[in-house]
DNA sequence: GGGTCGCTTGCAATCCTATGCAGGCATGGA
DNA sequence: TCCATGCCTGCATAGGATTGCAAGCGACCC
């Protein structure tokens, strides 16, 4: 039962050589001669042994860790990008220690904290903030930090973000080429830079156009806040369009507007979102979207990242992506759009 | 630039006491009095000390991380499980380290391999098989494995799924009862434990009550394979109702159904799912699907897998839970059903 | 006051691997 | 034939923490 761990030694001993040859062979780049190399690849090979990443990890320093903070999977734009973000560090040598980190602010600390003492030699963090006293931290630990799909001030996190401002101008341009009247918007929380910039970027394109929003309501990223926001705007507003913060929330706000109000979309109201997951696609929503080039934005991210791992000292850099908007079925489409 | 890290000799030091003293003071259940763990603490807050979790796993021998495999994150089950399972864990004083596995056999491998490099004190594995060999290896290395939502025959894993045979079997009852006469099934890839088991229920299940499927076909899990199956059979066997191996491909025939072909659902087809997802529950889809219980189910496997760690030597387990159908607008509802 | 018990604490070995340093060997050139 | 050069290889230390062992110390009881 007790089968004892083969260690490098071991390996050694079997193959008649030191322990650091058979340290040096598994070093890519080590000094070693050709048979020296076969005779303790034989020799691992018969033991089944490979070297310990952590007792590597204790000496060089490097972990080969990341740590990935994550506050929720249910918006699928997450699930997407994790995956997308794990086959990318896989791919170098990476991986992936996941922490959940419910909401935002003070279980965050605690998470990073639990994160350090692993000493991941990166950090990305999804839909979730930093404190300036956080960052501090990381940057004192040497751990350099991106953050995904969220924007920050401070000079010593790099982030990645779609270019939330001309996108969601943009949209504006969009529905109002469309001839809609009365035209509102769900943002997301307002609290996140990535809400604000949304909504900053719409009002400032329906206002170039002589627009301005009739309502205006804070979805929070939740479904159940966004339908809430709907049905009110509904009642009293009565918008004939409404741009929705992202998809998650304007899947449940075409919920609610088609089977709670029984309003047809895009004939009563057209909706936009942000985002275009993969659900976008699907024809029961069929929904008209800004794309976030979540490849691209997970590119940024490893690049980023790794680059600034490699040579520490690196600045912090802060990246936005462009992405197209996705016209389909959900909202009216001006005539000779393209 | 070269913060150099704080480590329990820097502590000691400052606290005037051995490193074996802090050591103690953050080990739970180590006998130290209450003045030194004071001083020792304060000292260490001040330099800002955490200790290091591979220095201390390279000596304990546990690293206290979890070795997650999972091939793929769009069925909305998988980071929903994903979630819970961090959470689960993380209470418990664990980690996941995350693993794309693409596909099944050969790859996952390669990636157990690297898992074992990492030391992980267990593994889960969801949505992925394990061959024998691979069974073997994490067995003489004393890793205890779970599959999550896989069966599987080897007698050195445990595995967690939902109660296939019996839930598959119930929906037969539900559609047989609804008075469908031409009963169809897409199935989950039947290389898989529960795309077969689900077959086998459902065959059984039909069987009994005097039918039999008018139409069976294969879809490997996969929207486009499951809604080539829908249409392949629309246009021959021509079915009144089927049951779709999980909601992921319910879905995608649903879309199918309504979109492609101009059907209604349920009046002229039934759909019926399997697994619950949230999505299920959104009026767009509005599925009738058999619920698998994934806060049971992800219970179940850290229990499982937490006691195995902590007794080497306790055998495999298997677990099936059962689920509740639950009854949406997807699918005609026989009269009085309860 | 002395002996004993039990709680604390320090010493030192250990976990597994990487790597600077120096010595050994063979090779090539003169 | 001898020396310089370069490639390999082994020795020994380091990296940060845990833990068995033994010693110290105070308290308590007789």
């Amino acid at each position: 039962m007790a089968e004892r761990k083969v260690t490098s030694l071991d390996v050694a001993a079997r193959a008649g050589v030191s322990q650091s040859a058979v340290s040096r062979v598994f070093t890519p780049g080590a000094s070693v001669s050709k048979k020296m190399a076969e005779r303790v690849r034989k020799a691992a090979e018969e033991l089944g042994y490979r070297p310990n990443v952590l007792a590597r990890s204790l000496i060089t320093g490097r972990s080969r860790i990341i740590g990935l903070v994550v506050a929720y999977l249910d918006n699928q734009f997450y699930p997407d990008a994790l995956e997308r973000l794990s086959n990318a560090l896989q791919e170098r040598g990476y991986h992936i220690l996941i922490f959940m980190a419910s909401g935002t602010g003070e279980g965050v600390g605690k998470v990073i904290d639990e994160l350090l003492d692993y000493q991941v030699d990166g950090i990305i963090t999804a839909s979730v903030g930093m404190s300036d006293e956080i960052a501090a931290r990381c940057d004192a630990a040497g751990i350099p930090v991106v953050l995904f799909n969220r924007g920050q001030e401070d000079a010593r996190l790099s982030q990645v973000t779609s270019d939330n401002v001309a996108g969601a101008r943009r949209i504006a341009e969009f529905l109002v080429a469309g001839g809609h009247e009365r035209i509102a918007h769900i943002t997301g929380w307002t609290g996140s830079s990535t809400g604000r910039d949304r909504e900053a970027g719409f009002r400032e394109g329906l206002k170039a156009l002589g627009h301005a929003p009739v309502a205006v309501r804070d979805g929070h990223y939740r479904r159940k806040e966004a339908a809430e926001a709907a049905r009110a705007m509904m009642a009293d507003a009565r918008p004939d369009a409404i741009f929705v913060g992202n998809d998650h929330m304007a899947f449940a706000v075409m919920d609610e507007l088609r089977s709670g109000l029984g309003l047809r979309v895009p004939d009563d109201v057209s909706v936009v979102g942000y985002d275009d997951v993969p659900l976008a696609a699907w024809p029961a929503y069929d929904l008209t979207t800004l794309r976030q080039p979540s490849n691209r934005m997970v590119e940024a991210t490893v690049d980023l990242l790794l680059d600034r791992i490699g040579s520490p000292g690196a600045a912090a850099r802060k990246v936005a992506i462009g992405g197209p908007l996705i016209v389909r079925g959900s909202a009216r489409v001006p005539e000779g759009w393209t």
